[in-house]
DNA sequence: ACCCTCACG
DNA sequence: ACGTACGTGAGGGTC
């Protein structure tokens, strides 16, 4: 067999890292995710190739030959930005760490480089992977040339194979046609010119019937359609230099070492160490002899399917001091088991035969009741498999890892066993792509036990390295106190559900229904023609293009046809007062009316979820459906809380706090005229204008009252001048002086949000008064958009996070009250500073003193907690 | 999959 | 010069 050489193409594979992996840092705020992703799949194919010689190419940044035949040659081409910028130097250390070597050559491109150097190995007789994301790279293809390309799809990556046939099969023409492609179609990545007119899909057609450029022109008469013929006729000069410009030197003045290039042993103790600065957790376990094999961990999990030896393992589990858990599901139903006891005993218990569903959560119900600390992940949602009252003693691994960064869109099991065990565990989507885990576990049972295997194992062994780092982050009292018992109340308001009449709810949206009729017939009449109004695309088109309105563009798309436009055109265009109204009418109808309508249970109920790992700053988020937008702000919007009502024998208590976050802000900032102003004022927002712009209490206009209150708002949106300019359509000199005039006023709110962002820039995170921390990591950001961004964030997360908090404590608070005190009633919803209860018609004064004791002394703040609350019979009458 | 728009705090 | 207020989720259109 003849030996192998791996040619990397470096920029490409960095780029497309960069842009493809989420951002990443590590400690010392360098940035690390191109770094990762081009290790990723570096070792996936070193994996899956096993080479003889490996050689990763670079370019360099000077002219090319390309630059002196064409100008303009990637002149215009972004500067790669100093995000990535800063990676390149790392990522070439640690190649040379691992002894692979680079090549670059100032006048060569990597293109370049990897076309001499793949064609003269070919000559030698050695098999050629060219790893790239580019697909001018193709035109090397041959059959012992074999270009490797990365395609993400549905989130797995896998790298395609691309020989001779393979690139005819793809794309319908040779490797060297790629060539003529380019030269035709251009590319604006390169800058390279092209033919004007001519895309993709024509560029092909060409080249499938003539082959080269040169015939199609030799045959231009023929070319059909005549657009393509004009193109080529008017612009073949510019397709003859594309071509040259595309083509890849393949004989460079380039002296290439084989040896030099032999591959040896990667995983050095140099590669070891700057692995470990890059935090790379996961990859340290490629590297490191005492990480354990994933082989003999994996031996370890025991597949059970008898009765009695289910039995008496749960039973030895029962007693034990720590456990982690798991019930693997999907369309709420269980389909097995994972179970981690103490000394690396891992058993999958999958639901089958007598192992039925019923049985095995019973029985584990059973056995947890006795253990003195449970492990387990996302408990909220297994909590309706269980019936326990071992409530203090879980541990759940997700709100720790959200805790310890709120930043991720989601947490998983995998990553728990990177960050923290340095171990590599398949995902998912790497065992068994889009398959469903049913079919999986018939499918591919050998792959199920060790994904299952993993869930249990990886909590066991990770959760207290986790803890010390909750520990040593001063959020123990956060995650014990706050986050898990409010798993508990979520899971309560989610069972609990609120009631919503469908009658009445069909009854709306019918009626909306009448009136989007008749105002889409004045639409169209008006417009002279049917279109689709919910399209911006086709509005803009109407509006802009064929009435003549001026709005200009506006979005990167086109023109933008939001509201805040729509409202000047208004006054002077019938037509647009009826969007806007139809506009208004369709939202309510398809998320609301119709939206909803579809949610109503069996039981006349509408459970949503309470999503607690969502948000950067700690407050909750509602979703499926989404309970937090219920419409209020337009009274024909606010009418659908009337089918929001409480059960027979019910009443709906509806509490909120008044202005929590401002108050939030002036304890935290310690300025003693605004907790002045707390402790007697009713309305702060007249005080604020009052003592702003230096007039009476009483003569405060309500223009100034306005602007007074917003403000307010800017500031814990983390205030800008260009914000309140847009927010109160006044120059940013003009806000500007409202925010000096307001920090005058309050110098100790100005030190504290200067504070924050100086917290944020020094450690990288900010916090809330309890601990909960977000990092911020935009202010290291070379981009001015970004750092200023962070900013704001640093401004806004210690308000908005500690507002968060504190409602969190009162939830647990009241529902702790309502059952230590027998009630009935119960907590239903949070809207972020709001609370819901359906309160039993018995016990309506009880439950009204616990919203009110507990919302209240749920913090201690320097100015009062003030909650405003109201009973109704349904939400609209009752908030 | 991504954008636009719009509902809430 | 850059081009924005902070935090969310859902529906419809477009590619």
């Amino acid at each position: 067999m003849s030996e192998k050489i791996l040619l990397v193409d470096g920029h490409s594979i960095i780029n497309r890292a960069f842009y493809g992996v989420t951002t990443l840092t590590n400690y010392q705020g360098l940035h690390t995710n191109a770094i990762f992703g081009f290790l990723n799949t570096l070792f996936k194919v070193l994996d899956e190739e096993k080479p003889d010689y490996i050689t990763v190419a670079f370019d360099v940044k000077a002219p090319t030959f390309r630059h002196e035949m064409y100008a303009e040659y990637k002149g215009t081409r972004k500067p790669m930005p100093e995000e990535l910028h800063e990676q390149v130097p790392v990522l070439k250390k640690l190649l040379h760490a691992m002894g692979i070597p680079t090549m670059e050559k100032a006048g060569l491109e990597a293109d370049d480089l990897l076309g001499t150097v793949a064609k003269r190995s070919e000559r030698k007789g050695l098999e050629v992977i060219v790893l790239s994301g580019d697909r001018d790279l193709l035109q090397l293809a041959t059959e012992q040339i074999r270009i490797r390309m990365p395609k993400t799809k549905g989130g797995v990556t896998e790298i395609e194979n691309y020989n001779t046939q393979d690139v005819l099969n793809r794309y319908q023409i040779t490797p060297l046609q790629v060539i003529e492609l380019k030269a035709l179609m251009g590319d604006a990545s390169d800058n390279i010119p092209g033919v004007p007119g001519i895309g993709e899909k024509t560029a092909t057609n060409l080249v499938v019937k003539y082959g080269t450029i040169e015939n199609a022109y030799a045959h231009v008469e023929e070319i059909t359609p005549n657009r393509a013929k004009e193109a080529l006729r008017n612009h073949y000069d510019m397709a003859q230099l594309s071509k040259t410009l595309a083509t890849i030197n393949i004989d460079c003045d380039y002296e290439y070492d084989w040896e030099a290039a032999r591959l040896g042993n990667i995983y050095t103790k140099e590669a070891y160490d700057i692995l470990k600065e890059l935090e790379f957790k996961n990859m340290l376990s490629r590297f490191s002899v005492d990480a354990p094999a994933n082989e003999a961990i994996e031996k370890g999990f025991v597949l059970v399917t008898d009765l009695g030896e289910a039995e008496n393992i749960l039973e030895r589990a029962q007693g034990q001091e720590r456990l982690a858990f798991e019930l693997i599901r999907e369309q709420g139903r269980v389909l097995a088991l994972s179970l981690a006891l103490p000394g690396k005993e891992v058993y999958i218990f999958p639901v089958q035969g007598f192992l039925t569903e019923r049985w095995l959560t019973g029985r584990l119900s059973k056995t947890l009741a006795g253990v003195g600390e449970i492990v387990c992940f996302g408990l909220k949602e297994q909590l309706k498999f269980l019936e326990t009252e071992a409530l203090g003693a879980f541990q759940d691994a997700e709100i720790g890892a959200y805790l310890l960064n709120p930043l991720k869109d989601s947490y998983s099991c995998e990553e728990l066993a990177g960050e923290y065990l340095g171990l590599s565990v398949p995902s998912r989507a790497e065992l068994f792509q889009k398959q469903p885990l049913s079919e999986a576990l018939e499918d591919k049972p050998e792959e199920f036990r060790v994904y299952a295997g993993y869930l249990s194992y990886v909590l066991y062994e990770a959760f207290p390295l986790m803890w010390k780092r909750i520990v040593d982050e001063g959020m123990e009292a956060l995650y014990r106190d706050m986050e898990m018992p409010l798993v508990f109340t979520l899971f309560s308001m989610e069972q609990a559900g609120v009631r919503v009449e469908a009658g009445e709810l069909k009854a709306y949206g019918d009626a909306l229904a009448v009136r989007i009729g008749e105002l889409e017939q004045e639409i169209y009449r008006e417009a002279g023609e049917e279109f689709n109004i919910n399209s911006p695309k086709q509005l803009g088109v109407i509006l802009f293009d064929k009435m003549g309105m001026k709005g200009g563009k506006k979005t990167k798309t086109g023109y933008s046809t939001s509201a805040e436009v729509l409202e000047k055109l208004a006054p002077d265009h019938s037509i647009v007062s009826r969007i806007l109204e139809y506009r208004q009418l369709a939202k309510l109808k398809s998320t609301y009316a119709d939206g909803l309508a579809s949610y109503i249970g069996a039981d006349e109920r509408i459970h949503t979820t309470f999503q607690q790992t969502i948000t950067a700053t700690g407050r909750l988020s509602s979703v499926e459906p989404n309970l937090q937008n219920i419409p209020i702000r337009m009274e024909l919007g606010r009418l659908i809380r009337k089918v929001f009502v409480p059960a027979q024998g019910y009443t709906l208590l509806d509490a909120d706090y008044s202005q929590i976050e401002l108050r939030v802000l002036a304890h935290m900032s310690g300025d003693e005229n605004l907790i002045q102003a707390y402790r007697e004022a009713q309305d702060i927002h007249r005080l604020t204008a009052s003592q702003v712009f230096h007039i009476p209490f009483d003569e405060v206009t309500s223009l100034q009252r306005r602007n007074a209150k917003a403000v307010n708002f800017g500031i814990v949106y983390g205030i800008s001048s260009f914000g309140l300019s847009q927010d109160l359509s006044i120059t940013r000199k003009e806000a500007q002086e409202y925010i000096e005039k307001y920090f005058e006023t309050y110098p100790r709110i100005k030190e504290f949000l200067d504070g924050c962002v100086r917290d944020a820039k020094e450690k990288g995170y900010v916090t809330t008064m309890f601990g909960r921390r977000r990092q911020v990591p935009e202010l290291k950001s070379s981009n001015f958009m970004q750092r200023s961004f962070g900013e704001r964030v640093a401004m806004n997360a210690p308000i908005q996070g500690t507002a968060a908090d504190i409602i969190k404590i009162a939830m647990v608070r009241v529902d702790r009250r309502l059952r230590e005190e027998g009630l009935k009633s119960r907590l239903l919803l949070q809207v972020h500073d709001e609370l819901l209860v359906e309160a039993h018609l018995n016990e309506v004064e009880q439950v009204k003193r616990i919203l009110a004791e507990e919302m209240h002394g749920a913090a201690q703040l320097s100015v009062p907690l003030e909650i405003d609350m109201k009973q109704g019979e349904n939400w609209y009458e009752a908030h």
